[in-house]
This record gives structure tokens, C-alpha cells and sequence, in this order.
DNA sequence: AACTGATCATGT
DNA sequence: ACATGATCAGTT
């Protein structure tokens, strides 16, 4: 997918941007930009993402950076139901295992990229045709002070299992708002990580996810 | 039906 | 391998 020409300057450009597309169907964006609609996303699974970054002209790159780093916004896609509610967790960013002494929630980029973020919605339901999903209003969204609180507590309890060398036994259950999964091409990924007495070993990659019920309330402070 | 672990594509 | 974009799909 190529570089969209002009990225947006302002917030309200962005914005306006989202807002014109709001109502559009997958299909009718990416005819607009030559890009062929997968029947089914099992082997595109950011097909939807990579279209709305483009369409509204995000820098497009593996850079772990905001996608709007000079507005300071991040953009997630998140697929709802015929009844508005998020169908899948949200994925954040990798997890650092390893070099974690000292890291503070305040530096972390958890914390930094859900500073602000741009949500769009679209429709999720597997029998909609991709072509056919429509997107939804565009929300921007920055944590309020509940929000921020919730995060961190679950930041620092699944930060502090890596530091004790006992990653191996978080597993998705733990924390109410923010959640740990693997991230990886698939199991039989490695990273290096912290083990016991603080020797390296190798496990699976992790990521942070925002789990349904967060994103559920965010979506629900918007349109109730 | 919800949840958790696994997985897919692409670029660096 | 790692970071981007996420959803899949088996189990509970």
C-alpha cells in the first residue's frame, strides 16, 4: 500500500478528514485508492488498519512511534459488533522484557501512546463482507484520570512479574484494563527475557492489549 | 458467547 | 528478530 500524498497538519484536519469517511464501506475507500478488498482478513489481519492509515494519510512505517507523531495522536481501528461493542481486544505495543530497571509508567509506551487516540470503528461482524463494512464515527479519545489510574496499576503489576523473572507465569488473566498476550509470528517465537536470579532466557514475545470492557467504556462515553 | 493463546502479512 | 497493522480460532 503506497504513502498517502498529504498527511494532515492540524488536528482539525485530521478530524475532518476521519469525519468524511465516516459512513463510507471498506470497499468504496479502497476503490478510491486502487487497493484490492480481501474477501476475508485470516491473511490480512491489518488490511483495515494499513486502508484508514492511508486513506487519512498516517506515516506508514514499523517505527514505534504515535502515527501522528507530530500531532501526537495514535490511530486504532477497532471492529464492533452489530450492537457497537469492540469484538477484540485492542493491541498496544510489544512488551519489553529485558533493561526494564527503572522504567516508570510515565516512560513507558503504553503510556505514551495512548496519550491520545484516534479510534475509528467498523464494523466487525464475519458476515459482512469486507467490501461491505462500514465505518463508523471517528472518536478522539485521551484517558481520563480513572482511566490513566487503572492503566498504570496493571502496567506496574505485569511490569514488576517481567522484573522478578517470572514472565513465564503472566498470562492474559492478569489485569483488569490492560492485558498481556503473546505477540509473535507464532509460538515458536523467542525473545530474550528475564528468568530466574535474573539470568536471560528466551520466551515467547508479549504485547500489551487494552481489553474489551476498557474500549467498550470508551466507546459507550461517546455515544451515550 | 466470551476469553486466551496462536497466528498472518509486511518492512526494517 | 522486532515493530508495525491486527484478527483468528480452539477452549472454556
Amino acid at each position: 500500500m503506497k504513502k498517502a500524498p498529504v498527511s494532515p497538519k492540524t488536528v482539525e484536519e485530521l478530524m475532518q478528514r476521519a469525519n468524511d469517511m465516516a459512513g463510507l464501506t471498506l470497499g468504496q475507500v479502497a476503490d478510491t485508492h486502487n487497493i484490492t478488498t480481501p474477501i476475508d482478513l485470516k491473511r490480512d489481519k491489518g488490511w483495515i488498519g494499513q486502508l484508514i492509515e492511508h486513506e487519512l494519510g498516517a506515516l506508514a512505517g514499523s517505527k514505534p512511534e504515535q502515527d501522528f507523531l507530530h500531532l501526537g495522536i495514535e490511530l486504532k481501528t477497532i471492529p464492533v459488533d452489530d450492537n457497537g461493542k469492540p469484538m477484540e481486544t485492542t493491541y498496544v505495543t510489544v512488551a519489553p522484557l529485558i533493561n526494564i530497571q527503572g522504567l516508570t509508567w510515565e516512560e513507558s509506551i503504553v503510556y505514551h501512546k495512548l496519550q491520545t487516540v484516534l479510534w475509528v470503528p467498523i464494523q466487525g461482524n464475519r458476515d459482512i463482507p469486507v467490501a461491505q463494512r462500514q465505518i463508523g464515527t471517528p472518536i478522539l479519545w485521551s484517558p481520563n484520570d480513572d482511566e490513566l489510574a487503572l492503566l498504570k496499576q496493571d502496567w506496574e503489576e505485569i511490569m514488576e512479574f517481567i522484573a522478578i523473572g517470572e514472565v513465564q507465569q503472566l498470562t492474559a488473566r492478569h489485569g483488569e484494563v490492560l492485558q498481556l498476550r503473546p505477540k509473535g509470528a507464532n509460538s515458536r517465537s523467542v525473545t530474550q527475557s528475564i528468568g530466574k536470579d535474573g539470568i536471560k532466557e528466551l520466551t515467547n514475545p508479549r504485547g500489551f492489549y487494552l481489553k474489551i470492557s476498557f474500549t467498550q467504556a470508551i466507546l459507550s462515553r461517546f455515544f451515550n
